[in-house]
RNA sequence: GUCCCCAUCGUCUAGCCGGCCCAGGACAACGGCCUUUCACGCCGUCGACAGGGGUUCAAAUCCCCUUGGGGACGCCA
């Protein structure tokens, strides 16, 4: 069988990470299966359907990798398709008209629940054989008893007793067909045979069952997945920070580390924890979710991240890396970036991160900032001193006319020259590295000083120990 | 209130058609190693089958109850 999915998002809102995840579930069986993933936008709610989300969801969907295949379907396109189905529920038979006012409604709801029932409709005008009329909306005519069960991809077998369902409204009285019609009249006509979506439509999966067999419709395998937490096991919410894809894009996740945490929060394959795209798609065949809510882990997204940022290459890490660069307003070529970011690749877990550790070596020697503390501790009257005696020996490292000629301003040539120091003295490396590094760094921490200097370049090294020695 | 769903370390989870599990991995925490600092990495420690009944020679695994949590009960999606 050819496999279709689905993901359709209400544009209320930007992607959350919860939609972000069935949709991450829907895109994956569908590579995995080789079948179809499909993408609907529900903006039939005018008043909270904005373009811009619609636009924001697409971005971040783009974003993640998560390609669909074929033409967006767009529901407020497709309101006369409802309304044909409407109308063919009404010839069959399984559908009324009903002129029941939103209050009487209410108030048979108020009375099932006093009556310690489930509220719902009491199927007043079900039998009254009503014509179109201002005011009238559609009801489904569902049956009296039996039982409606499913086989959840997974949570199993649910079934809830057909006298829990009421007749719901198929069309509004103003002609609008209602969320459970228009669902289930897309679904079909788009051909999904696997929906998955968010546990809270567990509830309504019934109720559309029930309309596609008054339909006559082939019934979709459904698929439940249990709403994400936050770390405080509550709702995630704005107090949680950032929760919508477009947030952890701005703080400099990767989208293969997003994509990698998400998966793997409800759904595991064996003990692996870190998943290529290939491997997500190799994997992901619909098994081995969890029927259980997840709590949302920061750290272990950082974390998972990290382990992606790690498997860039230069050039990828480089191109990923220089938005944020920008953004901190340093001037950077791409040749610079390129090769001062793999010093920090192992020092970060996110790009932002990443950026910002390295802007001490591309800011210019004159806006290096020094950290009070560091300056302190390491750059004492001994420190100033060694620095200062480096600085003469580095200064003959790398010039135009010195022995070893201008190639020779490399990190192994360096490391040697700071060891040689080092032992000539007789000192220990603690004693010069900490002040070196202060001095070229502003701070205690950072990659290896001969990687630092190679990278910073002669003229500037030179600069900075300059300034060191000189001004502080 | 009624219905549906869920329940293994703090968190994500493996295991769940019973024995190989006095429960495995990962994040976090803690300790150590490595080291030119900070990281990375490596090694180790702490840490869970919600409770109670069954069934069975044997239960984290099957059944029931309790408790706890979540969701749904719209002419919203």
């Amino acid at each position: 069988m050819d496999i279709v999915t689905r993901f359709a998002p209400s544009p209320t809102g930007h992607l959350h990470i919860g939609g972000a995840r069935t949709a991450i579930f829907s895109w994956l069986l569908a590579r995995h299966c080789k079948g179809k993933f499909l993408l609907r936008i529900e903006d039939t709610d005018l008043e909270r359907s904005k373009q811009e989300y619609t636009d924001s969801i697409l971005a971040s969907m783009s974003w993640l990798g998560l390609e669909h295949d074929g033409e967006i379907a767009y529901q407020s396109k497709r309101l006369d398709l409802y309304s044909e189905y409407v109308d063919k529920l009404l010839a069959s038979g399984h559908a009324y008209w009903c002129e029941c006012s939103p209050e009487e409604v209410e108030a048979m709801r108020e009375e099932a629940r006093a009556k310690g029932e489930k509220p719902r409709y009491n199927g007043r005008c079900r039998e009254r054989n009503l014509g179109p009329g201002p005011g009238r909306a559609v009801r489904l005519k569902a049956p009296l008893s039996g039982r409606v069960a499913f086989e959840d991809m997974v949570k199993g077998h649910i079934a809830v007793d057909a006298s829990e369902l009421d007749d719901m409204v198929l069309c509004r009285a103003d002609g609008a067909a209602t969320y459970n019609l228009a669902v289930v009249v897309d679904d079909a006509e788009m051909k999904v045979t696997h929906v998955l979506r968010g546990d809270d439509h567990v509830n309504n999966t019934p109720k559309q069952i029930l309309i596609y067999q008054a339909l006559g419709l082939p019934i979709p395998v459904f698929g439940h997945v249990p709403m994400i937490l936050g770390p405080d096991r509550q709702k995630l919410s704005k107090r949680h920070g950032a929760k919508a894809v477009i947030d952890y894009q701005q703080d400099g996740l990767l989208p293969a580390g997003l994509v990698n945490y998400l998966a793997r929060l409800g759904w595991s394959h064996k003990d692996q924890e870190i998943f290529s795209r290939a491997e997500l798609i190799d994997f992901f065949d619909g098994k081995n979710m969890s029927s259980s809510a997840a709590g949302f882990d920061p750290e272990k997204l950082l974390w998972v991240n990290a382990q992606h940022l790690r498997g860039l290459n230069p050039d990828e890490l480089a191109a990923a890396l220089t938005p944020f660069i920008k953004d901190l307003g340093a001037e950077a070529t791409p040749e610079k970036i390129k090769q001062i970011a793999p010093l920090f690749q192992s020092r970060a877990s996110d790009l932002k991160d990443m950026a910002a550790q390295m802007l001490c070596l591309l800011l210019p020697a004159d806006k290096l900032t020094y950290q009070p503390e560091a300056v302190q501790k390491a750059l004492n009257e001994d420190g100033k001193r060694h620095v200062a005696a480096l600085a003469a020996i580095f200064a003959n490292l790398g010039a135009a006319g010195s022995e070893l000629g201008a190639a020779s301003f490399d990190k192994e040539t360096l490391h040697q020259a700071l060891q040689k120091y080092v032992e000539d003295n007789g000192l220990k490396f603690k004693a010069v590295g900490p002040a070196l590094r202060v001095s070229l760094l502003g701070g205690l921490g950072g990659p290896d000083l001969a990687e630092v200097m190679q990278a910073l370049g002669r003229e500037e090294t030179l600069a900075r120990l300059a300034r060191a020695t000189e001004t502080i």
